[in-house]
DNA sequence: TAAATTTGACCAGC
DNA sequence: GCTGGTCAAATTTA
């Protein structure tokens, strides 16, 4: 549609401003769908997420890790998981340029849920995020990630393409998620980290809200560029 | 006022 | 002694 709008405006008198932003408008949905077709792996093979010494401490909770590598599209944060997580520290990681963040389950005192999470931004590319689960959520969340298989940890956005699927089955994942709120709680970034617990579960993912849990990602994404169902009688109506 | 975050301190592995 | 992970008091937020 951003390519139609921007030819449609090409050869009529259509003011140069107007002209040079639809061609950025086509250029960023290009950038966009281009990303959201990519697996997102800025370091192939690099596992940054892994700490060197995951047997430190014989917690309960090193029986379970997964790693997912979060593509956000924005310059804020990683959509959150569906899960309740509360954040317990956040260290400095020597020849990382951003900080580590630490997450416990929320329930972790009531229910005795072990599951914690690491959030780390890629530095590579500061819009990628690595996040290490370790343990299962045994408290009574919905398992929308971390007590699926990695196969099975995919948003109901979409899934991941071929790329993804191969990095699936190494462990991690990568998926094209815009941010609905900003957020601050990994690295120095300025808005209070308060906003991405407290819209823990907001952004349903897990929950089936959105798009549709089912729809194949192409699939979305033709229904998205070329909508018959939802916009088409609105469109009509106009 | 309860709940969550921040952050310096502490602990344990290497 | 260095580093990563966790604790807990202080602070912030809703």
């Amino acid at each position: 549609m951003a390519r139609e709008l921007k030819a449609s405006v090409v050869d009529k008198n259509t003011p140069a401003a107007a002209r040079e932003l639809c061609g950025e408008l086509a250029a960023s949905v290009d950038r966009a769908v281009r990303l959201a077709g990519s697996n997102g792996n800025a370091n192939p093979g690099k596992n940054s997420g892994q700490p060197r010494n995951s047997s430190r401490k014989s917690t309960a909770a090193a029986k379970v890790r997964k790693q997912v590598r979060v593509a956000s599209m924005q310059d804020t944060a990683p959509l959150d998981d569906g899960l309740s997580w509360r954040k317990y520290g956040q260290k400095d990681i020597l020849g990382a340029p951003y900080p580590r963040a630490y997450f416990r389950c929320t329930h972790r005192h009531t229910r005795g849920c072990q599951a914690t999470k690491q959030v780390q931004r890629a530095a590579a590319d500061p819009l990628l995020f690595d996040v290490v689960y370790h343990g299962d959520h045994t408290c009574a969340q919905a398992p929308a990630l971390s007590l699926l298989s990695a196969e099975q940890q995919r948003p109901a956005f979409g899934r991941e393409d071929q790329g993804s699927l191969a990095a699936a089955s190494e462990g991690i994942l990568h998926w094209p998620l815009e941010p609905v709120t900003p957020l601050g709680a990994i690295d120095g970034w300025t808005s209070p980290a308060s906003s991405w617990h407290q819209h823990a579960g907001s952004y349903g993912y897990a929950a089936g809200a959105g798009l549709g849990t089912d729809m194949d990602f192409e699939a979305q994404l033709d229904e998205f560029l070329n909508p018959t169902q939802f916009f088409q009688p609105e469109i009509h109506s106009l």
